[in-house]
DNA sequence: TATTGTTATACTCTATAACTATA
DNA sequence: TATAGTTATAGAGTATAACAATA
């Protein structure tokens, strides 16, 4: 009975790519979350850290939320929160003295690498009953789909200003 | 070197399926709940519309808690809203008389029927560079993730109670 | 006058616990 | 005593607007 429910279920929405991809999206992102916490680390920490350390210049605050599609009044507690653990420095740009320069210290540096191979593991949970031809095409067809939502690569959408819910 | 820094930033994660699929998954949460709005919906009402009208026999409001996995606090204001537009009745179990019963009203089903066919339209837009057999190869693999994840057909995580973040 | 970073306030959503009425 | 539904309170997270310092 519980089960011809869900029968009936699933041939209304729970096949459709948009339900299938939330799904599967939401939960990734929830597993993600709960394998950094331990390292005293939260997504959007993790997505700050990245956009910094991958940055060939000095980014400025202002830059961050540019570059993350996020507001700059966000970015304050963000940096706080680095600064605080020791991962990220503020510095006056000697240039515009208005503004930041943010720098990745060494031990942010050490720990983006290991958030990095959470990323890695969690990769390995997803794909665990697909082919490695069949990972390669989930990945192709994904980043397709992405790219026709408009998507920038490693910008994630919650990230931005976001209307008051989604599920 | 906006370019540059990018591949960079794709190296690392940005290509993952584990971010690729959040990062899809959340845009296309949010197509919905933009969709739906207009409709007076969201996509909590619509996750119990759908499970109500699915479901063979009357459900009380703690059996639609445990079928989407919510706290049956969070279930009350939902189905308060629901009342009020006039898609869902409550009446009284006449066996157990703590309990109601939820009985979808024809507006709530109509309702429900636009819905779904937001849902297939958004479906076209996430297929839109796909070919036919790519889209089911996506349905297909992502399902099989998701069976890997041990997600329950139909039943989102986002309406689950939940760690305090994602992205 | 515009911009960078900051702070303050209000609002939404959720978790938790306590309450009532029935069983 | 346990359970269905309800309500109240507190907390996290964000949006918005206003502020100081500098351009």
């Amino acid at each position: 009975m519980t089960r011809d429910r869900r029968t009936a279920y699933e041939s209304r929405y729970g096949l459709s790519l948009a339900f299938l991809s939330s799904q599967v999206g939401a939960r990734s992102a929830q597993l993600f979350a709960e394998r950094l916490a331990p390292l005293d680390v939260n997504p959007r920490e993790f997505a700050v850290l990245s956009n910094l350390a991958s940055s060939e210049e000095p980014l400025h605050q202002q830059a961050v939320a540019d570059a993350l599609g996020m507001h700059r009044n966000n970015v304050v507690a963000l940096i706080d929160a680095l600064e605080a653990k020791g991962w990220v420095r503020r510095e006056r740009d000697s240039a515009d003295r208005r503004a930041y320069v943010l720098v990745p210290t060494r031990a942010g540096l050490r720990k983006l690498g290991r958030a990095n191979a959470i990323v890695e593991k969690l990769d390995v949970v997803l794909a665990a009953s697909l082919t490695t031809s069949e990972v390669d095409q989930l990945r192709d067809l994904l980043a397709r789909v992405a790219g026709e939502l408009g998507l920038a690569p490693g910008v994630h959408p919650h990230l931005a200003a976001r209307p008051r819910h989604s599920p």
